[in-house]
DNA sequence: TATTATTGGTCAACATAGCTGACATAAATT
DNA sequence: AATTTATGTCAGCTATGTTGACCAATAATA
């Protein structure tokens, strides 16, 4: 076997790894979500209402335009999902007292509630996938998934 | 402090720790997607077209019924997605020799060259995420991403 | 052979969740 | 006083999922 095509059948070897990464991420990303928007849509609400309550109940009283740098959607497309996630009552929305533009968001125990029941199956997926696996194999994941994101998206994980 | 109490800090630290998972998912998939949709987005194509272009570039010759399974979706969907595809000349369809009923799919020159271009970045973007990782931290984070998958969905990824 | 099941497709209608563009209001800043 | 910022609203478009009904060709089976 001549030396290019070791490095022909490593480079290959390499794709292969890297295409299974792909799969590996998109179905695990479908099945992950997959749970709580089972959930979700018992009882009308979508994905999109369900980024919005997990944000909210992360970072109580957060303005509206942080939550927009944080989903990168449009303020119409959020407006929608807001609103009627006001209408429902699972989240309020209080006027700043510094600056009195924002609309400080925060769950009602309605939303709460909700947040609680979401998160908790998509925490116990991820319990489940990290049992019986070193902490260093855990932090590992972490990093590697850290190292997926952009740079510009960085600031919202601390 | 009291037992309870304790036990209330483990729970909480642990709670934060699966937190920041679910973020880190959400993030690094929303990332890890965009690159290959502002491509697609230049020739009209969405997400839903490159996921067949990735899939029966996987495994040429793929029925219509084995990639409904392993995309999840109706029939309906797929339809609207793949007969673009065919229109476009990215997608051709051979009739099954053993079953003729079938529809084998195959990706064109044409559907080849995108796929490159698609499956090229979005390995690049692992390859950047997995560079100065040793080969157990890649395995395990391969083999963590597997646990948050379905038992259905595993016979897939082989 | 006659019946049933499978593979694949079509038409129609609907929902969700993203988008753009235009415009409005109140409050803060310059 | 003029401008910028934070937020909201109306209207319409697009992509991608859904359900339900129905059809044709082919394969498998009673």
């Amino acid at each position: 076997m001549k030396q290019s095509q070791h490095v022909q059948k490593g480079l290959f070897l390499r794709k292969q790894e890297l295409r299974k990464s792909i799969e590996l991420l998109f179905f695990a990303y479908r099945d992950f979500t997959n749970e709580a928007d089972i959930i979700l849509s018992e009882i009308g609400l979508g994905r999109a209402h369900h980024r919005v309550i997990y944000f909210v109940g992360r970072k109580p009283g957060m303005t509206v335009s942080e939550l927009l740098s944080i989903l990168k959607i449009t303020k119409q497309s959020l407006s929608r999902v807001l609103s009627h996630l006001v209408e429902e009552g699972y989240i309020v929305q209080n006027q700043g007292e510094k600056d009195k533009r924002q609309r400080l968001l925060l769950l009602t125990s309605k939303g709460t509630e909700l947040e609680n029941r979401l998160t908790d199956v998509q925490c116990k997926r991820f319990a489940k996938a990290y049992s019986d696996q070193n902490a260093d194999t855990v932090k590992g994941f972490q990093d590697i998934l850290a190292r997926l994101i952009n740079e510009d998206d960085h600031p919202f994980l601390t």
